[in-house]
DNA sequence: GCACAGTAGATGCGCGCGCAACGTTTTAAG
DNA sequence: CTTAAAACGTTGCGCGCGCATCTACTGTGC
């Protein structure tokens, strides 16, 4: 099956999309709190998991890091207080990512920022259906 | 007009579908023709150009590279022969990235790699249908 | 008990990028 | 013509990231 030229642009316009997207947060939240995306990403995903923790190697899944990239990310916040790491009890291996009380405070701040960012370059130009299919696509691609 | 879970995550998809394709569209042309993704796009976006030559502002903007981002990789690539730079004679503030010989073979060799992959780790995996929808998603964000 | 592969996270290193500043050229205003 | 402002591309600089490597620990098999 060929590919048409329709076809073929869609990616690099996804991309467009996705880049640009993502710019203006990062902008904003730059801006109006001095946080960065990767960094508010850490910081939403600790809030939302149980104790407010996350093992190292499952938040960098979740954010989109490597390992590595995860470790000095969470070096920069851990010295911001903002997330401090603990050991985990039932694998010594392993360190745990937790949220403090100074993370989450920066969390609430930022979010309505976050929120309101995400309504205005993304959301408030999809009507439900697209929503929907968006979703339907995404779940095609395996992203679940 | 409040968000739903549903559309919060569905920005946090996007990304992740976006990341993920885009790495291993990355990682198939570094493999198979030891071609960075940025690199393919600019010989790409060359050959697509009248002359097969296009102002460095321009290039910039199409391959979502700032100003200075794109002038170290046309510096790579010049260095590797794909590309040359020439004076712009209208306007001698401006230079342009003209693809080479070496540049076009080079293309030509990397494209099935590119088209298969995009085909592979996207298209694929759409039908007619959503590809229309995702289409005029991507118009309603401006992403003409 | 002891090796041995596998896993978790940290670190050395290099690279690609963006920002701010700069020199040059063009354009606009007076 | 003169001067100011804007545009084009490059460069100095620092930062964030990934890869490869390292150490420490786990768990499996014998």
């Amino acid at each position: 099956m060929n590919l048409t030229v329709e076809e073929l642009s869609l990616w690099r316009l996804l991309q467009r999309a996705q880049v640009r997207i993502a710019g203006r947060l990062e902008a904003e939240l730059v801006e109006a709190h001095d946080l960065a995306l990767a960094s508010y990403e850490v910081l939403s995903q600790l809030a939302a998991a149980p104790g407010r923790r996350l093992r190292m190697n499952d938040l960098a899944d979740r954010v989109l890091l490597s390992r590595s990239g995860l470790t000095r990310l969470v070096d920069r916040l851990q010295r911001e207080g903002l997330v401090v790491r603990e050991a985990c009890e039932s694998d010594a291996r392993g360190l745990f990512a937790v949220l403090t009380g100074a993370g989450l405070d920066r969390l609430k701040e930022a979010t309505p920022t976050y929120l309101r960012a995400v309504r205005t370059h993304f959301l408030d130009a999809l009507d439900g259906d697209d929503v929907r299919r968006c979703r339907s696509m995404l779940a095609k691609l395996g992203v679940v």
